[in-house]
DNA sequence: TTGACACTCTAACAGTCGTTAGGTATTATT
DNA sequence: AATAATACCTAACGACTGTTAGAGTGTCAA
């Protein structure tokens, strides 16, 4: 890691946890191992780093949008056990590549602290936290509905159904203090268990 | 309103706004419209004010959770179509008294806020967003049972439910950006929406 | 061998931070 | 009238803030 993906790393765990203004030059620079100077030489002030993060963050959304756009009408399609689909695919772009990734739950937790005086900040935590969500579901369960999984009718009740369940339980467990390996656990165990229980 | 009530009020709006490390003593005197000083006459230090806001926040939901306590079977019981009840009373205690209600409001973002690296706010957070909220609707659903207004066997997945369309919606429309009229009315609209259309 | 470049350092700047000592009015109590 | 309490003030403290000028390093091409 050089030492400019460090900083970003470091200030990133920093802002995400006590938010940006909180945070000092020097606090970085002290867990990073550099001089203050040394941070201005890769970056030109402190807000810079936080357009950085901003910047790699959108690309990093954006290509899991395209990727999703791309997907197959129905992946693998190996097993034809109801709704094992719509699981595994939303399991890979929302908790693998997003909710559970390291650097996009710290993003998220940065948003929702900064939001309240960051318009940019709040249009994008609004837009990657429930339009994109909303709109990432409903393509998916429209895919099972042609499917035959279930009528058309219900799609859009269906799909309100599980973007409510989904966004409480990751402000619930994935949003709530630190991530642990239990609180994953839970958030997947309570999703599966309203897949299977007919709940959605 | 004494001035120590002035400087609690603008320490919250400054607080739930930028969070408390980003807020100056000067930002809240300079606001208030008195010197740094005197400020010091009636708070301790500036923790002083948080605790202070923590300790009202406190009593104001644990005098909410009493009412509920006491509250009748069911309300005035005058109108008797389906659900009526519990709309009225989940209307009252929680949007009307918590939700919407400008100091509980600002008290739930700055907890939003401060939680990634405060444990007291933590705990205070899952409380009064998850725990206490799911307990006030089982209670709720359950007493509706009990009316014959749906079988008794549903009240967990009714509960769940609604629990989770609360949340989501609490945080789409009263926890994003600034706290409008319209998005108010968006928020009671969308939950009236779902009590009619049968999706509970 | 020289020069250019990328990278890090020392040392300091002006401004802001939370906090405090000590003074001054106004009001209530003796 | 004297005393005490309440509520505010001026002025400053040491520590910390974001930021910068200028001086080394090491590596590589000419």
């Amino acid at each position: 890691m050089t030492t400019k993906e460090k900083i970003m790393d470091v200030a990133l765990h920093m802002f995400s946890e006590r938010g940006y203004e909180a945070v000092s030059i020097r606090d970085i620079c002290g867990e990073v191992g550099i001089k203050e100077s040394t941070l201005y030489y890769h970056f030109k002030n402190k807000m810079d780093i936080l357009d950085s993060l901003i910047a790699k963050f959108k690309e990093h959304i954006e290509g899991l949008l395209i990727h999703i756009d791309e997907m197959p009408q129905m992946p693998s399609g190996k097993t034809k056990k109801k709704n094992a689909g719509s699981t595994d695919i939303i399991d890979s772009y929302m908790m693998d590549s997003y909710l559970f990734d390291p650097f996009c739950n710290l993003m998220i937790r940065l948003m929702m602290i900064e939001q309240f005086h960051n318009e940019e900040m709040r249009a994008l935590y609004e837009k990657t936290m429930f339009t994109d969500p909303y709109d990432i579901y409903l393509r998916v369960f429209r895919m099972l509905a042609t499917k035959g999984t279930f009528p058309e009718s219900q799609v859009d009740a269906i799909v309100r159904r599980y973007h409510a369940y989904m966004t409480m339980l990751t402000y619930r467990y994935l949003l709530n203090g630190e991530l642990t390996e239990e609180k994953k656990k839970a958030y997947k165990k309570e999703v599966h268990a309203l897949m299977k229980g007919g709940v959605i």
